[in-house]
DNA sequence: ACCTGAACACCGTTCAAGT
DNA sequence: ACCTGAACACCGTTCAAGT
């Protein structure tokens, strides 16, 4: 019934969105009352989290798979930035859910936050092999993913948020522009 | 009245955060029913779109103060970029408001929308300036400016939502790094 | 024109009671 | 061990009624 109620959350959240999924709903749609859900959780906030870590496993390994099938260069760096735009625009409530702010006290969730820090650690991973192979600049690793992670995160939250519809912006084509200007600087032409 | 029940819900959120803003604590907080609201505003999402309409004011009047103090230039630049972070760093509550997806419809909201725009475009303006001193690239500004934009707001939305307090991060250093990275690009050393 | 008080349809959560 | 039903303390919103 655990993962079950998880399910039944995650289908609600692509379907209604975030705000939709409510105790109630989610009981009824599995044929169970509004506080059975307290037998496998602590509270919602704990079912979010368990949304929120699949999210991240699933971000992972969409960011694992960019990277290792574009031959871990500049190519895989570029797939691995649009592969992650991808599943936030793919999947917005649930991207929403990972990053913003559902989950009352995200640290107080072990397993959310390693998840979490393991899809960070993947994007650190490529950025030192790509200065291994002196294709970047050898700047502490940590912080140029949290540079980069910034950026992505700038982009997907402002998409999500329909904060690049008026004018219309190809979501796609910003995030190409930026990778590219991230690699090759906006100084000069 | 109107304006009263702004600056009260301004003053709740920067004190007890945007979910403490109910109908009935403001009104309360102001000696008034809490249905006072509905006959100077259409719902609590009107409310929080004047909230919003302002902070998107006294951002753009920090991004020009910023911009105009430090020369209009490669300092100017970096300056308009932490001004920015530090905004949001300081009125974490009003920025969600801004961003968190809390205004229902925002499009809804003509002066909103145009507050908001008008913040956006003190950042085209300057990037025009950049391009039009030789100092940046001669890429279309709007999509320049969207580039930045993300990278801004993806800084101050991991912050607020305390992404990088595991392990923690000098947010300060991270935008100068960000801005110098931006500006150099990291392809090589 | 502006405000009130009661009512309505929702929420998450608690808890005694059932099997 | 697992679930239920009623109850509690909250929400935003509507509406007839008051001044």
């Amino acid at each position: 019934l655990r993962q079950a109620l998880v399910q039944q959350a995650l289908r609600t959240i692509q379907r209604d969105g975030a705000a939709s999924v409510t105790l109630r709903s989610v009981g009824e749609a599995l044929g169970v009352s509004r506080t059975a859900l307290y037998r496998h959780f602590g509270d919602k906030s704990a079912l979010l989290a368990e949304v929120a870590r699949e999210g991240f496993r699933t971000l992972r390994l969409a960011l694992v798979e960019a990277w290792d099938s574009h031959g871990r260069g500049r190519a895989g760096f570029e797939a691995q930035g649009l592969a992650y735009i991808q599943f936030a625009l793919t999947h917005p409530s649930h991207y929403r859910v990972m990053f913003g702010g559902m989950v009352e006290a995200f640290e107080r969730y072990p397993e959310l936050s390693r998840e979490a820090t393991g899809a960070f650690q993947q994007l650190v991973d490529a950025l030192v092999a790509l200065q291994e192979a002196g294709l970047a600049r050898r700047d502490d690793p940590f912080q140029q993913a949290c540079f980069i992670w910034s950026l992505v995160h700038g982009i997907a939250m402002l998409a999500i948020d329909g904060r690049l519809r008026h004018p219309p912006v190809d979501i796609e084509a910003l995030t190409r522009y930026a990778i590219n200007r991230v690699w090759t600087g906006i100084d000069r032409e």
